[in-house]
DNA sequence: GCTGATGCGTC
DNA sequence: GTCCGACGACGCATCAGC
DNA sequence: GTCGGAC
């Protein structure tokens, strides 16, 4: 196995020899080619790098490779491993970890050339990802570089061969880090190589070529059998020298697995859109559930007394937990050997490795494992490594791959006996079913797990394979589970690669409302970073908004950022009444040091931006706080309110209109007493108590009351607001209803007791879940709530507002009185801010302005194929070499050259480290009905646009209609266009670029493709299920898009 | 000697 | 469907700079 | 780990 290198001079350190020597007497056998010829200049490679990174189609990929090989094989000799390494240096683990990525370098070059580190290229150099007027290479270190270097290098033509490239690669891995050693080594590769060469080094340093070349195409054209070689050792060295012959196969002995060759572990599919699917995966085979744990992969290999681990990737971690039973500090070694039965020799066995507390006698958390295994006080109370195993693939000179899922792990029960907190197996089960899954998901989620994996019980071991025979399982995927929030963007750092240029990164913050006073602007506390979940498009539009630069010394008054570290620090900032709410899903949330907040998100991805949200509706601290895990396990402890008790039913995954926001068909109550008569109710869901806003709306309607799903602004004084849940982590719904103070909220017991007493309650306090301070009351209403006597009061009907109100009922009265018309008009208090954001939307300034041209470094390449050229031409060995070398550079385009040397390289590769306005630069015709985007939360589809998915459409639009159910749908789709109209959403043509969410019936899915096809330009759009029109209209807000896809 | 920056590797 | 690149939090190790 | 996008 080639070395693990931690860091050099960390304790894995000491171990390299005794592999090194390991691998030479494994490898007796492999007759290690000897190169003959004289290895091709670097230029050459770089020239077959320029030609990949352009060259698209993956054919035509293979074949300059192949052709490579083939000339490297004619006239250098059979070992290509010095070239392999370098195409791909993520693979070679035979050179240490070089502890240089861009700062490094960059400080390193900026050395190296004498720059003054205040000059303007140093720091250009410094801040790679910094876009310019000038710069439109920014985002790619290398190009970067590249420029920077052009101006200074003299250097026409580089002399460096390939191998010497690898010995100096060499060199800088043994630099161990400091910056003096490494900056010579730097000088001495500037000092013979083009400045264009010397990018391609650095992206081999980098261990990135960009290419969108890796392992698999390379591997595949070198040999064969190389792909399936690497995955069972990971090791590029053996699989350059083992297959060196390509007409050689591979001993079927070889594609196994071995003891000590780390392969790359099988992976779990990413989760199916339901269980059904996963389900159905299984083809009707009763299937292993198995625990999903939050630790690390570990392989742990057993041969004799000697003992192995290897992570995921293949680094050894041996030293973590000991090389023998007897190895003083293993934390895990001993153990294991005790474990396992005498009579097996050698075994190789695959797990997850945890960490065990032995007070509380539990699983910890995930992130303390190196803690734990090298705190070597051993002390029988300290936590320790814990080897939870779920596979074996080789027992005794037996590979066990081939076998199936359940003999294997038949075998490893019957090897291995369980060590409590230090050896045992992962929890499984058997199923067969959704409902099965279902069930362990949440016994597993009740204590320590991440989730499920759902296994054929046949399968075989599939190296590297992420096969549907494993399939993982999160809540977090499904429904409504995981952490959701809406987050306002506050800051965001530039991007690198495809997303250079601009800001790709954002800082997200909550409203700090803890101990704030109110007459002062919000204050926000930085929560968390997010840079995964946006399309190009949403870049496009973000791009274009008020960002300002943050300078580090002044940092916005308004936002509380961690006191140290960086990772809430951006390169910009935006002002809040410039940006926009975003919310954020992830799998938890955590402590953190790096934030304002003291949290942040585990595994964080943007769900979609919230234009249709006010910066107001951003998340607040004391909300997030809230959601911590755990204020919510005490609240659920202490949570003994009614038979209600939810616990974690929260897992409900109901695909169609979830329970919690439905409403009941009034048709269908008998009216049996007069108690509410002429009081109008609005009952609130909560999204974790299923059925109780059906429950109080039936008996609303049995004593005579009415309700309402979204009272009109102008009743919103005179409607009851009922809200059941409890005080401490109201909805966000219920949030935004109390921040406005202008509607009272009652609580249920009101509905109950009223009933109870068959007489309407007086509205004491103690009925109240939430006050409104801004509301205009009677001198009776007061009364009643300081103390309340019952009786009197509902002589005051009022009759005024009901004219307006069209809704189902018939007179409304509001009994308490108050509301003044004018009153409640004045506020409306969001669309102040919404306004004056769309209101600026034209203005907002572009950033940096990337259209100029740059040809001033439009210079090296044509030197650079110049030294090509010569070299090849001119090179020492003769035309016939050269010409073999050419063709293979160039390909079968050899007028590329000339073009290279005309246009500049970068310019001309549309794959590259180019900025993105190199990208379709297709019609932004996306933001810019933004007008129609003011917000008006009584309104809820007002910014939203919608195309039906009805049969008539579909016509109209081309497509073929199948369904059965053409009358029903057609009908359903009827009144599902009228409660968008009702509430403010536009009704529009499929091909509307407006376009927002396309309507699908639940009965006829047939056009799905289709039309996620033709509506996914110029922005991707939401498909949903007719139910979420419902949803959203019983719930007067918009649920989450997820919980409605088809 | 201590601390902050930087890099590596886990998820 | 698969691969690839561009990203997140965290803990540990190391080096540079004070 | 996550995600979008290219192929």
């Amino acid at each position: 196995m080639p070395l693990p290198t931690p860091a050099p001079s960390s304790p894995g350190g000491g171990q390299n020899d005794l592999h090194v020597e390991q691998n030479d007497e494994d490898d007796v056998f492999i007759q290690v080619p000897e190169n003959t010829g004289t290895y091709p200049d670097f230029g050459a490679l770089c020239a077959l790098l320029e030609r990949l990174a352009k060259e698209r189609k993956q054919d035509m990929r293979r074949k300059l490779l192949e052709r490579w090989f083939n000339v490297w094989r004619e006239r250098v000799g059979m070992d290509l491993y010095p070239l392999l390494r370098l195409l791909l240096p993520q693979k070679d683990r035979e050179r240490a970890v070089y502890g240089l990525k861009e700062k490094a370098l960059g400080k390193a070059f900026i050395k190296a050339l004498g720059l003054n580190p205040h000059a303007s290229d140093a720091v250009r150099l410094i801040n790679w990802k910094r876009p310019s007027d000038k710069d439109k290479a920014a985002g790619d270190f290398p190009t970067v570089l590249q420029e920077v270097v052009q101006k200074r290098s003299s250097v026409m033509r580089g002399t460096m061969r390939v191998d010497q490239v690898n010995e100096c690669l060499d060199d800088l891995a043994a630099c161990s880090g400091k910056l003096d050693k490494i900056m010579h080594v730097i000088r001495r590769i500037s000092d013979s190589t083009t400045p264009s060469q010397q990018a391609w080094i650095v992206r081999i340093i980098l261990k990135d070529l960009v290419i969108s070349v890796k392992e698999t195409t390379i591997l595949s054209v070198f040999h064969p059998d190389a792909l399936s070689l690497f995955n069972t050792c990971s090791d590029l060295k053996r699989v350059a020298h083992q297959l060196w012959d390509p007409t050689h196969r591979l001993h079927d002995k070889d594609k196994s697995v071995q003891l000590f060759r780390c392969f790359a572990p099988m992976l779990c599919k990413r989760p199916t859109k339901s269980l059904e699917d996963t389900v159905a995966l299984m083809k009707e085979a009763k299937f292993v559930i198995e625990e999903k744990l939050d630790g690390e992969r570990i392989q742990v290999h057993k041969r004799g007394n000697e003992y192995r681990y290897y992570s995921r990737k293949g680094k050894d971690y041996t030293y973590l937990y000991g090389q023998t039973k007897t190895s003083p500090d293993g934390s895990l070694t001993p153990y294991l050997d005790k474990a396992i039965n005498t009579n097996v020799q050698d075994c190789i066995l695959d797990g997850e490795m945890l960490v065990w507390d032995p007070v509380t006698e539990k699983l910890m958390p995930f992130g303390h494992l190196k803690t734990a295994a090298l705190d070597r006080t051993k002390a029988e109370r300290k936590a320790r490594p814990c080897l939870k195993i779920f596979d074996v693939l080789y027992v005794n000179g037996t590979s066990l791959i081939d076998k199936k899922l359940s003999a294997r792990k038949q075998v490893a029960h019957s090897i291995i006996k369980e060590i409590r907190g230090r050896v045992e197996f992962s929890y499984e089960q058997s199923g067969s079913t959704a409902k099965e899954i279902r069930d362990a998901l949440e016994k597993v989620m009740e204590d320590r797990g991440e989730g499920l994996v759902v296994k054929h019980p046949d399968s075989q071991y599939q190296l590297n394979g992420r096969v549907s025979d494993w399939i993982k399982v999160k809540p977090e995927y499904m429904d409504d589970m995981g952490e959701t929030v809406d987050v306002l963007v506050v800051g965001g750092n530039y991007g690198s690669g495809r997303r250079g240029g601009g800001v790709s990164t954002f800082i997200c913050a909550v409203i700090e409302d803890r101990q704030e006073t109110e007459d002062e602007d919000p204050k926000y506390s930085t929560f968390v970073r997010i840079g995964s979940g946006f399309s190009y498009l949403d870049y496009e539009e973000i791009r274009k908004k008020n960002w300002k630069k943050w300078d580090p010394k002044k940092p916005p008054a308004w936002l509380i950022t961690a006191p140290t570290g960086d990772d809430d620090k951006g390169d910009l900032y935006i002002e809040p009444q410039d940006s926009f709410i975003v919310k954020v899903k992830a799998a938890e949330i955590t402590k953190s040091e790096g934030y304002g907040m003291k949290f942040t998100m585990r595994f964080p991805r943007a769900m979609r931006i919230r234009d249709d949200l006010d910066i107001s509706d951003c998340l607040t601290a004391s909300d997030l706080l809230n959601m911590t895990a755990a204020v919510r396990k005490r609240k659920a402890d202490d949570d003994v309110q009614g038979p209600k008790k939810k616990r974690k039913t929260t897992a409900k995954t109901s695909k169609s209109l979830a329970a919690k926001f439905q409403s009941i068909d009034s048709t269908q109550v008998e009216v049996t007493s007069d108690i509410f008569a002429g009081m109008k109710f609005n009952v609130l869901p909560h999204p974790r108590i299923v059925g109780e806003k059906a429950k109080l709306e039936t008996l609303i309607k049995q004593h005579g009351g009415t309700f309402c799903q979204r009272p009109q602004a102008k009743e919103i004084s005179t409607v009851y607001r009922v809200f059941g849940g409890s005080d401490q982590t109201p909805p966000h719904s219920v949030v935004q209803i109390i921040r406005q103070e202008e509607s009272d909220i009652l609580r249920p017991s009101f509905i109950h007791d009223s009933i109870e007493n068959n007489e309407r309650q007086p509205l004491r306090k103690k009925y109240f879940f939430h006050r409104a301070a801004d509301k205009d009351r009677t001198e009776e209403e007061d009364d009643e709530y300081e103390q309340g006597d019952p009786e009197d009061e509902e002589a005051d009907i009022k009759q005024e507002d009901n004219d307006m109100d069209t809704s189902l009922d018939g007179p409304l009265a509001s009994s308490s009185k108050a509301g003044k018309d004018a009153e409640m008009h004045k506020s409306v208090q969001p669309e102040l801010g919404a306004d004056s954001l769309s209101s600026e939307y034209s203005e907002w300034m572009v950033l940096p302005d990337q259209g100029q041209e740059n040809s001033a470094q439009a210079k090296d390449d044509g030197d650079e194929s110049e030294t090509q050229d010569e070299w090849e031409s001119g090179a020492e060995d003769g035309a016939d070499k050269t010409d073999e070398w050419e063709m293979v550079s160039n390909g079968t385009l050899a007028s590329s050259v000339a073009n290279a040397s005309t246009t500049l390289d970068v310019d001309g590769s549309q794959v590259v480290p180019n900025a993105p306005d190199a990208e379709p630069p297709t019609q932004l015709k996306m933001g810019q009905d933004d007008d129609a985007a003011e917000y008006d939360p009584d309104i809820i589809f007002k910014h939203l646009a919608f195309y039906l998915d009805t049969p008539t459409n579909a016509r109209a639009n081309g497509m073929d209609v199948k369904t059965k159910h053409e009358e029903d749908i057609e009908a359903s789709m009827a009144e599902i266009k009228k409660l968008i109209e009702e509430n403010g959403g536009k009704i529009l043509e499929l091909s509307d670029p407006r376009l927002t969410h396309v309507v699908l019936d639940q009965r006829d899915y047939s056009r799905l493709k289709d039309l996620r096809n033709r509506t996914k330009l110029p922005k991707r759009r939401q498909l949903v299920q007719s139910d979420f029109v419902r949803a959203a209209v019983d719930a007067q807000t918009l649920p989450d898009e997820d919980g409605f896809r088809p």
